[in-house]
DNA sequence: ATGGAAAATGTAATCGATTACATCAAACTT
DNA sequence: AAGTTTGATGTAATCGATTACATTTTCCAT
């Protein structure tokens, strides 16, 4: 790593605010607010001088005192576990890109699962006095969760519980985990293990959806809970795939899951799809460097995160 | 995708002011202040009276007015291309727990390399008043680079040129090519094909390294600026290696470049590192799917991203 | 005890916008 | 032509904090 320090740092601004621009203007303050904040009616006359004035003196509204007095933030919050998991990366870029189009920022927090920075966060997104927030809760928050409970929208995001009054965006998580394993049951696989992250609803419901399925097909149900981290599902695996009789498929609930299932399955030099059959969630970059053998439910993500902010602004 | 989508939205708080704290504690709103400001000399009584007020009313001091008044944001800014990347989630990841632990928020921006919309997120940060912005400049913005040209301190991440006056953290990339693209030629290749990406400082740097490292064993260099995506990489890397002659090893300038490498590899059954060795920056999640035989020069990168935080706040 | 420094506290100005309200001119109605 | 509506504009209050300045209290040295 490279680190280049320089300390020099002096800011010096002229600041220009809204009495300047009036002044330059020829007119009020509240007509330069009104010409800049849209909706009144002003003349095109006083709109063209406050322009002109705006740009010669490179004019910019102070966001703070704005928000003050109107008591809208043009914020957003992001709130998920953790940015790194390639959903909520590809889904705080959509938000990104809808905000940016219609002005708006976005405030984005980490939460690792753990409801008490989950309440720090929120906090902070109430202190932000934040237009509205997209939320992954945790399993804690979303068992209890109440929307009116904030002072600002939320639309939950890839979790979800049924009876919740809430707008969410996600999968139809027993569904999707019932036609995967449906899939794999067609192909003749008998005794797949469903390996899944134990921290998220999202987690358990994809859980049910196997269940489900195997039951429909008069087959008992291998599962196990782990922690959804690449090293934990690759541990998990290596046991199982060990063990006798071995599996003759795993599902992964997430991408990272199935990404150490992957790893476990080449460390014991297993063929796909013939010795073990690898199935799992979302469609990550490197998915395809696996195939053949490998069947991944794909989420429209990026759409998601539209869809999600969307509901938020409406 | 499952939408679930409900319509009521009424929110009406009591929001309770710095006067209603200071009414119930009995003393002025200028007392309040500075315990919850800290710095200033208040009695410890005058203290336990606040704090029981603020707890008692849950007060959470208005952000926005705190703002204006005070100058200050307690925000910062994080203006990348792509939150994508891996390497820059990675580096946002540190960023917000280094921000979240000082109780600082964290904006977030995608500029796509694209100048226009690099200057609307940096306008975007001024207006915001962030106390400093970790920037990951396009090229054309780093080749006029001017530290001072913005009312906050800026930390460059990962783009870096010679003579400019900034902090800056990032890899030394001229060396870390030379010394990945001399690994190679140790270990008997002599006809590797550099593929970089071409709209960054950072993936021409590289090259300069590659450069340096072949004229240095007196081969001639062979290298291909690309778009930085995995599709563009897969195209010339397949067309590369049907070439005659074939390159015996392919360089990529950055992970997502590698991953397109990779995939032409699979695709034509080439045989790694016999057929064709491969190498490259970043250590992604996947990349050891693909071992042995694949060299990757791994970033620090959640250090890097707080080292640049910690060079803003400094 | 007393003068003076230091500490604690309060009052009111302030940050820079938005917006309620008042005012005035222009346009329209009958 | 008088009265009424509509539109454009300005004045001043306001949002909720911080902070300069004034004032009071405390504490200590003499």
């Amino acid at each position: 790593m490279n680190v280049i320090d320089f300390t020099t740092r002096e800011r010096r601004f002229a600041l220009v605010n809204i009495k300047d621009v009036a002044k330059r203007a020829g007119v009020s303050v509240a007509t330069v607010s009104r010409v800049l904040g849209g909706g009144s009616a002003v003349s095109e006359a006083a709109r063209e001088k406050v322009l002109e004035a705006v740009k010669a003196l490179g004019y910019r509204p102070d966001l703070a005192a704005r928000r003050l007095r109107s008591r809208v933030s043009s914020t957003i919050g992001l709130v998920v576990s953790d940015i790194r998991n390639a959903f909520f990366t590809e889904v705080s870029r959509a938000v990104e890109d809808v905000a940016f189009s219609r002005q708006l920022s976005v405030i984005l927090c980490n939460t690792d699962e753990d409801p008490e920075r989950e309440a720090s966060c929120l906090n902070l997104m109430r202190d932000e006095n934040v237009s509205g927030v997209i939320l992954s809760p945790s399993l804690s928050l979303l068992s209890r969760f109440r929307a009116e409970d904030y002072g600002f929208p939320v639309v939950l995001i890839d979790r979800y519980e049924r009876g919740i009054a809430a707008d969410a965006v996600l999968l139809d998580n027993f569904d999707a985990a019932s036609r995967l394993t449906g899939h794999l049951l067609e192909h003749g696989h008998r005794s797949p293990l469903f390996l899944y992250g134990a921290e998220s609803a999202t987690g358990r419901q994809r859980l049910e959806g196997h269940r489900a399925a195997m039951a429909a097909h008069g087959l008992p149900c291998r599962a196990e809970g782990i922690k959804p981290r690449v090293e934990q599902a690759r541990a998990a695996a290596l046991a199982a795939l060990q063990r006798d009789p071995r599996p003759d498929a795993i599902i992964a609930s997430s991408g990272l899951v199935l990404l150490g299932i992957v790893e476990a399955q080449r460390e014991l030099g297993l063929a796909v799809p013939d010795d073990v059959a690898l199935a799992g969630f979302d469609d990550l970059p490197w998915t395809r460097l696996v195939e053949p053998g490998l069947t991944v439910i794909a989420q429209p993500t990026y759409e998601m995160g539209q869809e999600a902010i969307g509901l938020l602004l409406q």
